[in-house]
DNA sequence: ACCTGAACACCGTTCAAGT
DNA sequence: ACCTGAACACCGTTCAAGT
């Protein structure tokens, strides 16, 4: 005897990234995500492992939105790889700032079964490598794309954790950062 | 009629740093404080706020710990500006992979009352700020200062999430980034 | 003055029973 | 085939009662 579907794993996850900005990484319990699709908590079971799986998901879909934006902002860059670089950095603070929670889960520690996939980061990740290349030259591809993507998702934590409340201007600092690592990775280029 | 102090604030935090860093954030529970330090879980809430208030705890102890690193570090370093950036990004790099989980979560999303408070973050990044100053001169200190630390906590962070898991040489990257940023900082000097 | 057991509201998760 | 209520083990937190 079929019993109809009431919601679907895309809603789930959807509503899963919704309170996970709304209410924080503890506000995102089973009940809640339940309560928000229309169906009691043990039914979510049949579309996900468990509470980690879902925050997984939420992670994923966040990661891939992420490369996205990327590849957009890029597609409207300017030419030259110092601008490209300005242009991904830009897109991808954007996003975090709209995603904060999520964004600031995806490199921090999380329990193995909610850590994003290594595959989903890395094709989330391409274009930052080709701008690695682009930068730094084939022999430095990769440690100049780890460079950009560790000071971009650096500096993004930092700023949503609070670490700059105190003092100073954020946006002079993001742009010296930018104008910095665009320098540096272009002199190492051979 | 008083009872003897079964226990300590200090006793508790240690005991709660190491639970955090064994069985990671979900295993820092109030019982599992409690049962280490030889107390009931209700009686923490005599030296605690709560639990956020605990880890909040364990995570500026963690900062304070990492400032004293750098700035042992900073003594036995060498004398030119690149060498001392090299110093402090190693020293920092080591404590993380000490306390992995309390690094990871210093500047990741937290719910507010488990939040390290400005003041204790900015004490421990003090060297880290002259450092800044000695790289690209007063005029950019704070900037240099906010690029490096970007830098070296987005790195560490995403070495940690295993997004580096994949392929290429984690120690390569790493000192690709601290040449390419000494270089870069000491170039926007003035 | 600190510690405790008992209690409360809430979790994640399992599962037999419904349709 | 999916959904549900009931149940279980576990949480954080409060509080009256013990010493």
């Amino acid at each position: 005897m079929p019993a109809p579907e009431r919601t679907s794993t895309e809603q789930v996850v959807t509503e899963a990234r919704r309170i996970l900005e709304q209410r924080g990484a503890d506000g995102l319990t089973m009940q809640a995500v339940a309560s928000a699709v229309g169906v009691r908590a043990p039914s979510l079971y049949k579309r996900v492992a468990g509470r980690d799986d879902l925050l997984r998901l939420a992670l994923e879909a966040t990661a891939l939105e992420v490369g996205d934006r990327v590849d957009r902002a890029l597609a409207g860059a300017p030419a030259d790889a110092r601008g490209a670089l300005g242009a991904v950095a830009d897109a991808t603070r954007e996003y975090a700032a709209e995603a904060p929670v999520a964004f600031g889960l995806l490199f921090g520690p999380l329990p193995d079964a909610a850590r994003p996939r290594t595959e989903v980061l890395a094709s989330a990740s391409a274009a930052v490598l080709a701008l690695g290349r682009r930068l730094a030259g084939p022999d430095h591809e990769l440690a100049a794309a780890r460079t950009i993507t560790a000071w971009m998702t650096g500096f993004i934590g930092m700023q949503h954790a609070g670490a700059f409340r105190l003092s100073g201007d954020v946006e002079e600092a993001w742009r010296f950062g930018v104008e910095a690592l665009g320098a540096a990775l272009e002199a190492r280029r051979c």
